[in-house]
DNA sequence: AGTTTAACCTGGGTGC
DNA sequence: TGCACCCAGGTTAAAC
């Protein structure tokens, strides 16, 4: 489901609600996920206090003095705070009792999501390749030209690959290419400096005003504590294939790219 | 090495 | 109603 900007909401939202708070229980009632949950989230984690809530691409990382819990949504999942009494709806896998005696609940219907423990952050595989947060300067029109070198992939396959920058998925890839007006299927490495520093800022802004407006919620994203996010008004082409193109009206085409749906204009898109 | 494809799952929608 | 089929926000690992 989550693309950045729905992670961050989501780490924003629970992060009033969990820092500092210690765990006092953990129940798992569904262990495969993505991979299954690492064991050591029952064993370790009762007893210590959360000390910090961060992200990095699309993971979660709660911080312990024993280790590092890592969260992924996947395609479907969702991180929410309830009561702990609250009955557990359909898809609750996980849930985690706070001393505050509210409770967090992971709900991930097609459970492509993952919970995992590492005690090395930088050491751990899924991370330890990942390429620069899109939202800090190390991500530059210079550096994406250097990375393209050689790649004749498509471009949009190369902006949603996280060993290039971290969180662009689907929707925002076709979002900010559309505003810098790149072709989606154009080759990575036939992309001059100018149009790469478009994309750059394209890439930016959307992320940015997405967070800004909670994230886009398209079938049932919501944050920590269970609200929707707005930024899906916005979006100028994803899920608008056939429709006019904002800026020069005609129908907006659509290719599969990588099997992914990809919307574009074949007016303003070169 | 770079690129493409299949796979992990469930649920919602569509068409017959 | 039922069933077959297609689609979906991600990412890895295997296959070209």
């Amino acid at each position: 489901m989550p693309e950045l900007p729905e992670v961050e909401t989501t780490r924003l939202g629970l992060m009033p609600h969990v820092l500092q708070q210690q765990v006092q229980h953990v129940e798992i009632r569904q262990p495969q996920l993505r991979w299954p949950v690492s064991t050591e989230i029952a064993a370790l984690l009762p007893g210590q206090t959360i000390h910090q809530l961060t992200r990095r691409g699309k993971y979660l990382i709660f911080a312990t003095d024993v280790g590092y819990q890592l969260v992924h949504l996947g395609m479907s999942g969702s991180l929410r705070l309830v009561e702990k009494d609250l009955p557990w709806r359909k898809h609750d896998h996980i849930q985690w009792v706070l001393s505050s005696g509210q409770a967090l609940r992971f709900h991930d219907p097609r459970r492509f999501g993952a919970v995992l423990w590492t005690h090395d952050l930088l050491q751990h595989p899924l991370l330890a390749h990942l390429g620069p947060e899109p939202l800090t300067e190390d991500f530059s029109a210079a550096y994406l030209q250097q990375k393209a070198n050689g790649r004749k992939i498509p471009i949009k396959s190369f902006i949603m690959n996280s060993q290039v920058v971290v969180g662009v998925g689907n929707i925002y890839a076709s979002e900010a290419l559309f505003i810098a007006g790149i072709h989606p299927l154009r080759a990575a490495n036939q992309i001059d400096l100018r149009a790469l520093s478009r994309l750059v800022t394209a890439i930016k802004n959307v992320l940015a005003a997405a967070i800004a407006q909670g994230g886009t919620t398209l079938r049932d994203f919501i944050n920590g504590q269970g609200d929707p996010g707005y930024f899906q008004q916005q979006l100028r082409v994803y899920g608008r294939e056939g429709e006019a193109c904002d800026q020069c009206q005609t129908l907006l085409a659509m290719v599969k790219i990588n099997q992914r749906s990809s919307v574009y204009c074949e007016n303003c898109q070169t």
